[in-house]
DNA sequence: AGTAAAAAATGATATTAATCAGCTTTAAAA
DNA sequence: TTTTAAAGCTGATTAATATCATTTTTTACT
Protein backbone atom coordinates (compact mmCIF):
# COMPACT_ATOMS: atom_id res chain seq x y z
CA UNK A 1 0.00 0.00 0.00
CA UNK A 2 1.49 3.25 -0.92
CA UNK A 3 1.43 5.80 1.22
CA UNK A 4 -1.59 8.46 0.15
CA UNK A 5 -0.45 11.24 2.48
CA UNK A 6 3.07 11.63 1.09
CA UNK A 7 2.29 11.50 -2.77
CA UNK A 8 4.31 14.65 -3.78
CA UNK A 9 7.36 13.36 -5.40
CA UNK A 10 10.43 15.16 -5.38
CA UNK A 11 12.71 15.03 -8.97
CA UNK A 12 15.69 15.48 -7.34
CA UNK A 13 15.60 12.86 -4.67
CA UNK A 14 13.14 10.56 -7.14
CA UNK A 15 14.65 7.03 -7.34
CA UNK A 16 12.80 6.30 -10.27
CA UNK A 17 14.91 9.26 -11.97
CA UNK A 18 18.32 7.25 -12.51
CA UNK A 19 16.19 4.87 -14.92
CA UNK A 20 14.21 7.54 -16.30
CA UNK A 21 14.72 10.06 -19.47
CA UNK A 22 15.64 12.99 -16.83
CA UNK A 23 18.61 10.70 -15.71
CA UNK A 24 21.52 12.93 -17.63
CA UNK A 25 20.08 16.37 -16.60
CA UNK A 26 21.84 18.87 -14.83
CA UNK A 27 20.54 20.37 -11.62
CA UNK A 28 19.18 23.40 -13.33
CA UNK A 29 17.40 21.24 -15.53
CA UNK A 30 15.64 18.87 -12.97
CA UNK A 31 14.82 22.00 -10.42
CA UNK A 32 12.39 23.44 -13.81
CA UNK A 33 11.00 20.09 -14.05
CA UNK A 34 10.23 19.99 -10.06
CA UNK A 35 8.80 23.67 -10.70
CA UNK A 36 6.14 22.69 -13.31
CA UNK A 37 5.28 19.23 -12.94
CA UNK A 38 2.33 18.18 -10.26
CA UNK A 39 2.03 14.60 -8.72
CA UNK A 40 -0.37 12.70 -7.68
CA UNK A 41 -1.28 9.33 -6.06
CA UNK A 42 -3.71 6.92 -8.65
CA UNK A 43 -6.07 3.78 -7.37
CA UNK A 44 -5.44 0.65 -9.48
CA UNK A 45 -7.36 0.81 -12.86
CA UNK A 46 -7.59 4.30 -13.10
CA UNK A 47 -7.17 5.62 -16.21
CA UNK A 48 -4.02 8.30 -17.14
CA UNK A 49 -5.82 8.78 -20.97
CA UNK A 50 -7.45 7.29 -23.50
CA UNK A 51 -7.53 6.48 -27.33
CA UNK A 52 -8.53 8.88 -29.42
CA UNK A 53 -8.38 12.45 -26.99
CA UNK A 54 -5.99 15.09 -27.05
CA UNK A 55 -3.15 15.03 -24.91
CA UNK A 56 -2.51 17.85 -22.37
CA UNK A 57 0.49 16.45 -21.33
CA UNK A 58 3.19 13.73 -20.23
CA UNK A 59 3.13 11.50 -17.10
CA UNK A 60 5.72 10.50 -15.50
CA UNK A 61 5.85 7.11 -13.55
CA UNK A 62 7.27 7.30 -10.00
CA UNK A 63 6.01 4.18 -8.54
CA UNK A 64 3.96 1.19 -10.24
CA UNK A 65 2.82 -0.37 -13.31
CA UNK A 66 1.02 1.24 -16.33
CA UNK A 67 -0.18 -0.64 -18.87
CA UNK A 68 -0.51 1.07 -22.55
CA UNK A 69 -3.13 -0.85 -24.84
CA UNK A 70 -5.13 -0.08 -28.20
CA UNK A 71 -8.79 -1.61 -28.54
CA UNK A 72 -9.48 -3.29 -31.30
CA UNK A 73 -12.41 -2.73 -33.24
CA UNK A 74 -15.23 -4.94 -31.07
CA UNK A 75 -13.01 -3.38 -27.66
CA UNK A 76 -11.05 -5.75 -27.37
CA UNK A 77 -7.82 -4.73 -25.32
CA UNK A 78 -4.25 -5.01 -27.28
CA UNK A 79 -1.87 -4.61 -24.71
CA UNK A 80 1.38 -2.76 -25.84
CA UNK A 81 3.08 -2.19 -23.56
CA UNK A 82 3.80 -2.44 -19.77
CA UNK A 83 5.37 1.09 -18.40
CA UNK A 84 7.25 0.27 -14.87
CA UNK A 85 8.92 2.97 -12.80
CA UNK A 86 10.72 6.16 -14.40
CA UNK A 87 9.06 5.62 -17.44
CA UNK A 88 7.45 8.87 -19.08
CA UNK A 89 4.31 8.35 -20.47
CA UNK A 90 2.72 9.89 -23.50
CA UNK A 91 5.35 12.12 -25.13
CA UNK A 92 4.72 10.54 -28.21
CA UNK A 93 1.23 12.34 -28.75
CA UNK A 94 2.89 15.60 -27.95
CA UNK A 95 5.09 15.34 -31.03
CA UNK A 96 2.06 14.08 -33.56
CA UNK A 97 -0.29 16.43 -33.60
CA UNK A 98 -2.82 13.79 -33.31
CA UNK A 99 -4.89 12.37 -30.81
CA UNK A 100 -3.53 9.41 -28.66
CA UNK A 101 -3.74 6.59 -30.45
CA UNK A 102 -3.28 4.27 -27.10
CA UNK A 103 -4.81 4.59 -23.81
CA UNK A 104 -3.05 4.24 -20.29
CA UNK A 105 -4.58 3.15 -17.26
CA UNK A 106 -2.72 1.87 -13.95
CA UNK A 107 -2.15 -1.73 -13.11
CA UNK A 108 -1.65 -1.25 -9.40
CA UNK A 109 -1.86 1.75 -6.99
CA UNK A 110 1.11 4.16 -8.55
CA UNK A 111 2.38 7.65 -7.94
CA UNK A 112 2.69 9.47 -11.22
CA UNK A 113 3.82 13.33 -11.80
CA UNK A 114 2.21 15.25 -14.66
CA UNK A 115 4.30 18.05 -16.72
CA UNK A 116 1.85 20.50 -18.72
CA UNK A 117 2.38 20.07 -22.65
CA UNK A 118 3.43 23.41 -23.14
CA UNK A 119 5.75 23.49 -20.44
CA UNK A 120 7.21 20.13 -21.68
CA UNK A 121 7.41 21.25 -25.20
CA UNK A 122 9.39 24.21 -24.48
CA UNK A 123 11.86 21.79 -22.00
CA UNK A 124 12.42 19.52 -25.29
CA UNK A 125 13.54 23.31 -27.47
CA UNK A 126 15.78 24.31 -25.03
CA UNK A 127 17.30 20.52 -23.63
CA UNK A 128 19.08 19.03 -25.80
CA UNK A 129 19.75 16.45 -23.51
CA UNK A 130 15.95 16.07 -22.72
CA UNK A 131 15.36 16.13 -26.52
CA UNK A 132 17.86 13.56 -27.91
CA UNK A 133 16.51 11.40 -24.93
CA UNK A 134 13.47 11.23 -26.29
CA UNK A 135 14.49 11.00 -30.27
CA UNK A 136 16.03 7.94 -29.08
CA UNK A 137 13.39 6.58 -26.82
CA UNK A 138 11.32 6.79 -29.76
CA UNK A 139 13.61 5.36 -32.42
CA UNK A 140 14.13 2.38 -30.02
CA UNK A 141 10.20 2.00 -29.41
CA UNK A 142 9.52 1.60 -33.05
CA UNK A 143 12.37 -0.88 -33.92
CA UNK A 144 10.64 -2.59 -30.89
CA UNK A 145 7.18 -2.40 -32.31
CA UNK A 146 8.53 -4.16 -35.92
CA UNK A 147 9.48 -7.28 -33.89
CA UNK A 148 6.30 -7.17 -31.94
CA UNK A 149 4.35 -7.01 -35.14
CA UNK A 150 6.73 -9.83 -36.92
CA UNK A 151 6.36 -11.59 -33.90
CA UNK A 152 2.35 -11.24 -34.15
CA UNK A 153 2.47 -12.46 -37.78
CA UNK A 154 4.89 -15.09 -37.32
CA UNK A 155 4.88 -16.72 -34.28
CA UNK A 156 2.71 -19.50 -32.24
CA UNK A 157 0.67 -18.30 -29.36
CA UNK A 158 2.73 -20.59 -27.30
CA UNK A 159 5.88 -18.67 -28.49
CA UNK A 160 4.20 -15.16 -27.88
CA UNK A 161 3.78 -16.54 -24.35
CA UNK A 162 7.33 -16.93 -23.77
CA UNK A 163 8.46 -13.77 -25.40
CA UNK A 164 5.63 -11.85 -23.60
CA UNK A 165 6.52 -13.61 -19.90
CA UNK A 166 10.72 -12.73 -20.79
CA UNK A 167 9.55 -9.06 -21.51
CA UNK A 168 7.61 -9.06 -18.30
CA UNK A 169 10.69 -10.62 -16.13
CA UNK A 170 12.32 -7.77 -16.71
CA UNK A 171 9.42 -5.09 -16.08
CA UNK A 172 8.42 -6.47 -13.14
CA UNK A 173 12.40 -7.41 -11.82
CA UNK A 174 12.99 -9.44 -8.57
CA UNK A 175 8.98 -9.56 -8.10
CA UNK A 176 6.43 -11.84 -9.44
CA UNK A 177 4.62 -10.91 -12.60
CA UNK A 178 1.20 -9.60 -11.46
CA UNK A 179 -1.19 -9.70 -13.99
CA UNK A 180 -4.67 -10.61 -15.08
CA UNK A 181 -5.13 -13.66 -16.98
CA UNK A 182 -7.11 -11.39 -19.11
CA UNK A 183 -4.34 -8.65 -19.33
CA UNK A 184 -1.87 -11.01 -20.01
CA UNK A 185 -3.98 -12.61 -22.83
CA UNK A 186 -4.20 -9.26 -24.49
CA UNK A 187 -0.63 -8.62 -24.15
CA UNK A 188 -0.25 -11.93 -25.81
CA UNK A 189 -2.60 -11.56 -28.51
CA UNK A 190 -4.85 -14.53 -27.53
CA UNK A 191 -7.79 -15.81 -25.97
CA UNK A 192 -7.88 -15.46 -22.04
CA UNK A 193 -8.80 -19.82 -22.53
CA UNK A 194 -6.06 -20.47 -24.63
CA UNK A 195 -3.79 -18.71 -22.09
CA UNK A 196 -4.59 -20.24 -19.13
CA UNK A 197 -4.15 -23.33 -20.76
CA UNK A 198 -0.75 -22.59 -21.66
CA UNK A 199 0.12 -21.43 -18.43
CA UNK A 200 -0.72 -24.74 -17.12
CA UNK A 201 1.62 -26.43 -19.89
CA UNK A 202 4.74 -24.32 -18.92
CA UNK A 203 4.05 -25.06 -15.34
CA UNK A 204 4.09 -28.46 -15.97
CA UNK A 205 7.06 -28.61 -17.89
CA UNK A 206 8.78 -26.56 -14.83
CA UNK A 207 8.86 -23.10 -16.64
CA UNK A 208 6.76 -20.85 -14.47
CA UNK A 209 5.21 -21.30 -10.65
CA UNK A 210 2.00 -20.36 -10.47
CA UNK A 211 1.22 -18.40 -7.14
CA UNK A 212 -2.63 -18.07 -8.03
CA UNK A 213 -2.50 -15.03 -9.81
CA UNK A 214 1.50 -14.00 -9.50
CA UNK A 215 3.80 -15.70 -12.01
CA UNK A 216 7.25 -16.75 -11.29
CA UNK A 217 10.07 -17.40 -13.87
CA UNK A 218 12.51 -20.42 -12.71
CA UNK A 219 13.77 -21.52 -16.04
CA UNK A 220 14.30 -18.36 -17.88
CA UNK A 221 16.84 -19.92 -20.05
CA UNK A 222 14.15 -22.38 -21.11
CA UNK A 223 11.63 -19.50 -22.08
CA UNK A 224 14.22 -17.70 -23.92
CA UNK A 225 14.56 -20.92 -26.43
CA UNK A 226 10.56 -21.29 -26.76
CA UNK A 227 10.75 -17.57 -28.01
CA UNK A 228 13.19 -18.71 -30.50
CA UNK A 229 15.77 -16.25 -30.09
CA UNK B 1 12.04 2.31 -66.98
CA UNK B 2 14.10 5.61 -65.53
CA UNK B 3 16.40 7.23 -67.24
CA UNK B 4 19.74 5.90 -65.57
CA UNK B 5 21.96 8.80 -67.43
CA UNK B 6 20.12 10.95 -65.17
CA UNK B 7 20.15 9.59 -62.30
CA UNK B 8 21.31 12.93 -60.60
CA UNK B 9 18.57 14.57 -58.50
CA UNK B 10 18.59 18.01 -57.48
CA UNK B 11 17.19 19.21 -54.12
CA UNK B 12 15.65 22.25 -55.52
CA UNK B 13 13.81 20.74 -58.33
CA UNK B 14 12.94 17.60 -56.55
CA UNK B 15 9.04 16.43 -57.61
CA UNK B 16 9.08 14.32 -54.40
CA UNK B 17 10.01 16.97 -52.03
CA UNK B 18 6.79 18.11 -51.88
CA UNK B 19 5.63 15.09 -50.04
CA UNK B 20 8.65 14.91 -47.72
CA UNK B 21 10.15 16.30 -44.41
CA UNK B 22 12.56 18.87 -46.51
CA UNK B 23 8.88 20.28 -48.16
CA UNK B 24 9.05 23.25 -45.78
CA UNK B 25 12.43 23.80 -44.87
CA UNK B 26 14.22 27.22 -46.42
CA UNK B 27 16.70 27.29 -49.65
CA UNK B 28 19.50 27.83 -47.64
CA UNK B 29 18.36 24.43 -45.87
CA UNK B 30 17.95 22.47 -49.56
CA UNK B 31 20.99 23.62 -50.60
CA UNK B 32 22.95 22.32 -47.78
CA UNK B 33 21.39 19.02 -47.96
CA UNK B 34 21.93 19.26 -52.21
CA UNK B 35 26.11 19.93 -51.25
CA UNK B 36 26.03 16.58 -48.90
CA UNK B 37 23.58 14.04 -50.60
CA UNK B 38 24.90 11.67 -53.46
CA UNK B 39 22.45 9.92 -55.65
CA UNK B 40 21.96 6.56 -56.97
CA UNK B 41 20.14 4.46 -59.07
CA UNK B 42 18.48 1.23 -57.82
CA UNK B 43 17.53 -2.33 -60.14
CA UNK B 44 14.86 -3.81 -58.56
CA UNK B 45 15.11 -6.27 -55.56
CA UNK B 46 18.09 -4.21 -54.46
CA UNK B 47 19.07 -3.83 -50.91
CA UNK B 48 19.59 -0.27 -49.15
CA UNK B 49 20.18 -2.22 -46.08
CA UNK B 50 19.76 -4.66 -43.84
CA UNK B 51 18.97 -5.94 -40.45
CA UNK B 52 21.50 -5.65 -37.52
CA UNK B 53 24.04 -4.02 -39.33
CA UNK B 54 24.74 -0.15 -38.45
CA UNK B 55 23.61 2.37 -40.39
CA UNK B 56 26.16 4.73 -42.38
CA UNK B 57 23.28 7.36 -43.08
CA UNK B 58 19.62 7.74 -44.40
CA UNK B 59 18.01 7.15 -47.54
CA UNK B 60 15.94 10.24 -49.56
CA UNK B 61 13.50 8.59 -51.99
CA UNK B 62 13.01 10.13 -55.14
CA UNK B 63 11.43 7.73 -57.63
CA UNK B 64 10.21 4.03 -56.94
CA UNK B 65 8.52 1.87 -54.02
CA UNK B 66 11.28 0.41 -51.55
CA UNK B 67 9.40 -2.40 -48.91
CA UNK B 68 10.59 -2.33 -45.18
CA UNK B 69 10.91 -5.19 -42.95
CA UNK B 70 11.53 -7.58 -40.62
CA UNK B 71 12.70 -11.18 -40.71
CA UNK B 72 11.63 -13.81 -38.02
CA UNK B 73 13.28 -16.42 -36.96
CA UNK B 74 12.74 -18.65 -40.04
CA UNK B 75 13.88 -15.83 -42.27
CA UNK B 76 10.38 -15.42 -43.40
CA UNK B 77 9.44 -11.45 -43.96
CA UNK B 78 7.39 -8.94 -42.47
CA UNK B 79 6.55 -5.98 -44.62
CA UNK B 80 6.23 -3.21 -41.70
CA UNK B 81 5.91 -0.58 -44.17
CA UNK B 82 5.85 -0.12 -47.98
CA UNK B 83 7.83 3.26 -48.93
CA UNK B 84 6.87 5.91 -51.80
CA UNK B 85 8.01 9.07 -53.11
CA UNK B 86 9.31 11.56 -51.01
CA UNK B 87 10.02 9.00 -47.92
CA UNK B 88 13.30 9.33 -46.33
CA UNK B 89 14.00 6.00 -45.15
CA UNK B 90 16.39 4.89 -42.30
CA UNK B 91 16.51 7.80 -39.72
CA UNK B 92 15.36 5.80 -36.98
CA UNK B 93 18.39 3.76 -36.54
CA UNK B 94 20.43 7.26 -36.80
CA UNK B 95 19.24 7.80 -32.87
CA UNK B 96 18.33 4.90 -31.33
CA UNK B 97 22.09 3.72 -30.86
CA UNK B 98 21.33 0.22 -32.29
CA UNK B 99 21.64 -1.70 -35.39
CA UNK B 100 18.81 -1.81 -37.73
CA UNK B 101 15.84 -3.83 -36.47
CA UNK B 102 14.56 -3.57 -40.47
CA UNK B 103 15.61 -4.29 -43.94
CA UNK B 104 14.99 -2.61 -46.71
CA UNK B 105 14.98 -3.38 -50.00
CA UNK B 106 13.89 -1.85 -54.02
CA UNK B 107 10.51 -3.29 -54.89
CA UNK B 108 11.15 -1.84 -58.28
CA UNK B 109 13.28 0.69 -59.96
CA UNK B 110 14.22 2.99 -57.85
CA UNK B 111 16.75 6.84 -57.74
CA UNK B 112 17.53 7.14 -54.21
CA UNK B 113 19.78 10.01 -52.75
CA UNK B 114 21.65 9.25 -49.26
CA UNK B 115 22.62 11.41 -46.70
CA UNK B 116 25.48 10.57 -44.52
CA UNK B 117 24.89 9.65 -40.54
CA UNK B 118 26.93 12.61 -39.47
CA UNK B 119 25.78 15.23 -42.17
CA UNK B 120 22.68 14.30 -41.01
CA UNK B 121 22.73 14.79 -37.64
CA UNK B 122 24.38 17.87 -38.27
CA UNK B 123 21.11 18.73 -39.97
CA UNK B 124 19.38 17.82 -36.92
CA UNK B 125 21.12 19.41 -34.59
CA UNK B 126 21.19 22.86 -36.41
CA UNK B 127 17.92 22.98 -38.62
CA UNK B 128 15.02 22.50 -36.22
CA UNK B 129 12.04 22.68 -38.71
CA UNK B 130 13.77 19.31 -40.23
CA UNK B 131 14.37 18.20 -36.22
CA UNK B 132 10.50 18.63 -35.73
CA UNK B 133 9.52 16.96 -38.59
CA UNK B 134 11.35 13.81 -37.94
CA UNK B 135 10.14 13.90 -34.02
CA UNK B 136 6.87 14.04 -36.54
CA UNK B 137 7.14 11.43 -38.02
CA UNK B 138 8.89 8.94 -35.82
CA UNK B 139 5.17 9.94 -33.28
CA UNK B 140 3.20 9.16 -36.21
CA UNK B 141 4.80 5.69 -36.92
CA UNK B 142 4.29 4.66 -33.23
CA UNK B 143 1.17 5.38 -33.37
CA UNK B 144 0.69 3.87 -36.33
CA UNK B 145 2.33 0.17 -35.18
CA UNK B 146 0.56 0.50 -32.33
CA UNK B 147 -2.53 0.19 -34.38
CA UNK B 148 -0.73 -2.58 -36.58
CA UNK B 149 0.21 -4.90 -33.87
CA UNK B 150 -3.59 -4.50 -32.96
CA UNK B 151 -5.02 -5.60 -36.19
CA UNK B 152 -2.35 -8.33 -36.42
CA UNK B 153 -3.53 -9.90 -32.86
CA UNK B 154 -7.05 -9.40 -33.22
CA UNK B 155 -8.51 -9.36 -37.14
CA UNK B 156 -8.89 -11.67 -39.51
CA UNK B 157 -6.53 -12.65 -42.58
CA UNK B 158 -9.35 -10.95 -44.41
CA UNK B 159 -9.99 -8.42 -42.79
CA UNK B 160 -6.06 -7.71 -42.76
CA UNK B 161 -6.20 -7.92 -46.53
CA UNK B 162 -8.63 -5.44 -46.93
CA UNK B 163 -6.84 -2.57 -44.37
CA UNK B 164 -3.60 -3.88 -46.29
CA UNK B 165 -5.57 -3.53 -49.78
CA UNK B 166 -6.67 -0.11 -48.29
CA UNK B 167 -2.71 1.12 -47.44
CA UNK B 168 -1.81 0.15 -50.30
CA UNK B 169 -4.24 2.25 -52.38
CA UNK B 170 -2.87 5.09 -50.83
CA UNK B 171 0.97 4.29 -51.39
CA UNK B 172 0.28 3.72 -55.19
CA UNK B 173 -2.16 6.25 -55.25
CA UNK B 174 -3.35 6.44 -59.30
CA UNK B 175 -1.32 3.21 -59.98
CA UNK B 176 -2.02 0.17 -59.75
CA UNK B 177 -0.62 -2.20 -56.94
CA UNK B 178 2.04 -4.08 -57.99
CA UNK B 179 3.34 -6.69 -55.12
CA UNK B 180 4.58 -10.51 -55.71
CA UNK B 181 1.47 -12.33 -53.99
CA UNK B 182 4.30 -13.45 -51.83
CA UNK B 183 5.12 -9.93 -50.50
CA UNK B 184 1.08 -9.41 -50.57
CA UNK B 185 0.76 -12.24 -48.11
CA UNK B 186 4.10 -11.04 -46.35
CA UNK B 187 2.59 -7.71 -45.71
CA UNK B 188 -1.04 -8.93 -44.65
CA UNK B 189 1.10 -11.61 -42.31
CA UNK B 190 -0.72 -14.75 -43.99
CA UNK B 191 0.70 -17.66 -46.50
CA UNK B 192 0.58 -17.15 -49.72
CA UNK B 193 -2.33 -19.68 -50.56
CA UNK B 194 -4.18 -18.08 -48.10
CA UNK B 195 -3.59 -14.78 -49.35
CA UNK B 196 -4.42 -15.76 -53.21
CA UNK B 197 -7.75 -17.97 -52.08
CA UNK B 198 -8.59 -14.70 -50.68
CA UNK B 199 -8.05 -12.07 -53.47
CA UNK B 200 -9.89 -14.32 -55.66
CA UNK B 201 -13.04 -14.28 -53.32
CA UNK B 202 -12.81 -10.41 -53.34
CA UNK B 203 -12.49 -10.48 -57.03
CA UNK B 204 -15.32 -12.50 -56.92
CA UNK B 205 -17.23 -10.41 -54.73
CA UNK B 206 -16.49 -7.13 -57.28
CA UNK B 207 -14.17 -5.67 -54.75
CA UNK B 208 -11.06 -5.62 -56.76
CA UNK B 209 -9.62 -6.66 -60.42
CA UNK B 210 -7.20 -8.88 -61.00
CA UNK B 211 -4.73 -7.72 -64.06
CA UNK B 212 -2.49 -11.22 -63.44
CA UNK B 213 -0.39 -9.65 -60.84
CA UNK B 214 -1.36 -6.14 -60.57
CA UNK B 215 -4.36 -5.39 -58.32
CA UNK B 216 -7.10 -2.79 -58.59
CA UNK B 217 -9.11 -1.51 -56.37
CA UNK B 218 -13.02 -0.73 -57.78
CA UNK B 219 -14.66 -0.86 -53.93
CA UNK B 220 -13.03 1.21 -51.99
CA UNK B 221 -16.45 1.33 -49.90
CA UNK B 222 -16.64 -2.33 -49.31
CA UNK B 223 -13.18 -2.35 -48.55
CA UNK B 224 -13.49 0.08 -45.59
CA UNK B 225 -16.72 -1.93 -44.33
CA UNK B 226 -14.46 -5.26 -44.04
CA UNK B 227 -11.62 -3.78 -43.15
CA UNK B 228 -13.61 -3.09 -40.04
CA UNK B 229 -13.42 1.02 -39.66
C1' DA C 1 10.38 -17.88 -80.48
C1' DG C 2 11.60 -21.48 -77.30
C1' DT C 3 13.02 -22.85 -72.88
C1' DA C 4 13.82 -22.51 -68.00
C1' DA C 5 12.69 -20.55 -63.82
C1' DA C 6 9.75 -18.07 -60.94
C1' DA C 7 5.26 -16.91 -59.58
C1' DA C 8 0.49 -17.95 -59.21
C1' DA C 9 -3.14 -21.00 -58.45
C1' DT C 10 -5.69 -25.17 -56.75
C1' DG C 11 -6.99 -29.17 -53.86
C1' DA C 12 -6.58 -32.07 -49.86
C1' DT C 13 -5.38 -32.40 -45.18
C1' DA C 14 -3.64 -31.16 -40.66
C1' DT C 15 -3.21 -28.05 -36.89
C1' DT C 16 -3.86 -24.33 -34.09
C1' DA C 17 -6.45 -21.65 -31.50
C1' DA C 18 -11.12 -19.49 -30.96
C1' DT C 19 -15.56 -20.06 -29.22
C1' DC C 20 -19.15 -21.64 -26.21
C1' DA C 21 -20.86 -23.49 -22.03
C1' DG C 22 -20.38 -24.65 -17.57
C1' DC C 23 -17.94 -25.12 -13.25
C1' DT C 24 -14.67 -23.74 -9.34
C1' DT C 25 -11.97 -20.77 -6.76
C1' DT C 26 -10.68 -16.33 -5.10
C1' DA C 27 -11.49 -11.75 -3.80
C1' DA C 28 -14.57 -8.09 -2.55
C1' DA C 29 -18.48 -6.25 -0.36
C1' DA C 30 -22.47 -6.19 2.52
C1' DT D 1 -19.06 -14.33 7.95
C1' DT D 2 -22.08 -14.82 4.38
C1' DT D 3 -23.10 -13.43 -0.19
C1' DT D 4 -21.98 -11.87 -4.62
C1' DA D 5 -19.18 -10.92 -8.25
C1' DA D 6 -15.08 -11.43 -10.60
C1' DA D 7 -11.47 -14.18 -12.04
C1' DG D 8 -9.72 -18.54 -13.11
C1' DC D 9 -10.22 -23.02 -15.05
C1' DT D 10 -11.91 -27.18 -17.90
C1' DG D 11 -13.97 -29.78 -21.72
C1' DA D 12 -16.15 -30.15 -26.17
C1' DT D 13 -16.71 -28.33 -30.57
C1' DT D 14 -15.95 -25.42 -34.48
C1' DA D 15 -13.69 -22.49 -37.53
C1' DA D 16 -9.80 -20.41 -39.50
C1' DT D 17 -5.68 -20.82 -41.53
C1' DA D 18 -1.24 -23.26 -42.32
C1' DT D 19 0.95 -26.80 -44.68
C1' DC D 20 1.98 -29.97 -48.32
C1' DA D 21 1.69 -31.59 -52.95
C1' DT D 22 0.88 -30.59 -57.54
C1' DT D 23 -0.45 -28.04 -61.70
C1' DT D 24 -0.79 -23.98 -64.51
C1' DT D 25 0.58 -19.51 -65.92
C1' DT D 26 3.68 -15.77 -66.42
C1' DT D 27 8.09 -13.77 -66.87
C1' DA D 28 12.83 -13.67 -68.01
C1' DC D 29 16.48 -15.27 -70.65
C1' DT D 30 19.19 -17.50 -74.53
Amino acid sequence: MLDKSHKHVTCSTCGARKNSLFANNCENEISLVEEQKTCAYYKKNQPLFIESSFPRGVFCLNQGKVKIFARGDEGKEQIIHIAKEGEIIGFRAMFSGEPYKVSASTLEECNICFIGKEDFLNMIETNATLRNGIMKELSKELGDRAVFITNMAQKSVRERLAFALLILGDVYDKEEINLTREDLANFVGTATETLIRLLKDFKEEGIIEIHTRKLEIINKDKLMHLAGK
